[in-house]
DNA sequence: ACCTGAACACCGTTCAAGT
DNA sequence: ACCTGAACACCGTTCAAGT
């Protein structure tokens, strides 16, 4: 058996300039797929989809990704690198706070369909996740945060963060009143408040609660 | 033509006490689809298992419900019955926010799935919605708020909650630093001081969250 | 008006067979 | 080791045919 199957030591198995027209490898797969999802949307990511578009049968991806979820994990892992953490490394924890922050949300809401998923993942399967948790976590450190204060903090800044991306993806007459009109005077005169602002709703939204939540946090914080 | 299928006027096309064995409608539909959802979770939710529940054919469905997308907003509809927004007819503003947050979230923590739903889902189809949208509008308004700054704070708050309720279903270890155990020192121990609290993570974070983002959300307020 | 049964156009995934 | 093609077990949805 052995001897059978033992090939010379160090023997290419291919001579060089004969390279194989696909080889098809996670990197290559999880491009293939964000390029997609860039050009068409999650709607149109199928295992089809993505085998179509590296020229290979569908069943070929199994043998290097063991799900559908596997690969939006990959996903998650390329957008996850485009969430800047080194402002913790060079800025005050609040302005560091906001820029995460708000990159974080621009970046998650043009990639919703992955937030329900994150949020619940375990983080081990997310080397860049860790990373930016280690660099959040830290910046709370050197703030002189209270240990037991930091967790919940990010934690706390993450579900509003998600909670913002999904929401800005709504239509923009999303609270238009339809066929209740007149019957919220409360709300309908608040929205019409908003309006004349001219500020984009979730815009607004997002960034005075982000103050909101960032101050609020700072204010309880008991600083070790 | 008009002779054959005419019926004398106003008589009764069924006798009396013979009774249709099923009598599909938007009610029974939709209790029929949460019963499944309460009782195996939102992936064992589909149109053939709905109407199977019913003793009918998935098809018979279609009669009463446009798409498995419109039955998902029954169902929303319903479950938001659930979120109490009378808290802000009698208690002051601060606590009030804070219950209706506090029962908004729990709800749509069993309820994960109709999050990315509602988010992008107009409130013209949610009348349920609309009420709660009034009753939180109208409790920023007796407590004096500016009226142009009461639909973003809204909108953050539900934000946070939302991506909260999301954060809710996470597998308790999600942070378990797996193979790269003392990597992240900082983000660790911070792990470690955390749990030694023996607080549940999800909700720790939750209600640190929220009185920090309510009391930012007041002290930002420029009350009119 | 409303139901059935067959059919359609997809999904993700598995697996024997090839090289 | 890795690919193909056929097949499986589903989906949501449509539609002609019945009553």
């Amino acid at each position: 058996m052995n001897q059978e199957s033992a090939a010379p030591a160090g023997a290419p198995r291919r001579r060089a300039g004969r390279p194989r027209s696909v080889v098809l490898d996670r990197e290559l797969i999880a491009r293939a797929a964000l390029k997609l999802v860039v050009a068409g949307g999650y709607s149109t990511l199928t295992m089809s989809s993505v085998a179509k578009s590296l020229g290979v049968s569908p069943s070929a991806l199994y043998n290097h990704v063991e799900s559908k979820q596997e690969l939006m994990q990959w996903i998650q892992e390329i957008v996850m690198d485009g969430v800047d953490s080194t402002v913790f490394e060079t800025l005050p924890l609040v302005e560091a706070l906001e820029k995460w922050a708000v990159t974080y949300r621009g970046i998650f809401a043009e990639h919703a369909p992955l937030i329900p998923l994150i949020a619940v993942l375990p983080v081990s399967g997310s080397p860049r996740t860790q990373e930016m948790y280690e660099k959040v976590a830290a910046g709370f450190n050197r703030a002189g945060w209270k240990q037991a204060e930091i967790v919940p903090a990010i934690v706390a800044l993450e579900s509003f963060i998600f909670g913002s991306a999904l929401d800005a993806t709504a239509p923009l007459d999303i609270f238009d009143p339809g066929a209740n009109a007149g019957k919220m005077p409360s709300f309908e005169s608040a929205l019409e408040a908003q309006r004349a602002t001219g500020r984009n709703s979730a815009d607004a939204a997002f960034m005075t609660g982000l103050r909101a939540i960032i101050g609020g946090l700072m204010e309880q914080a008991e600083i070790a």
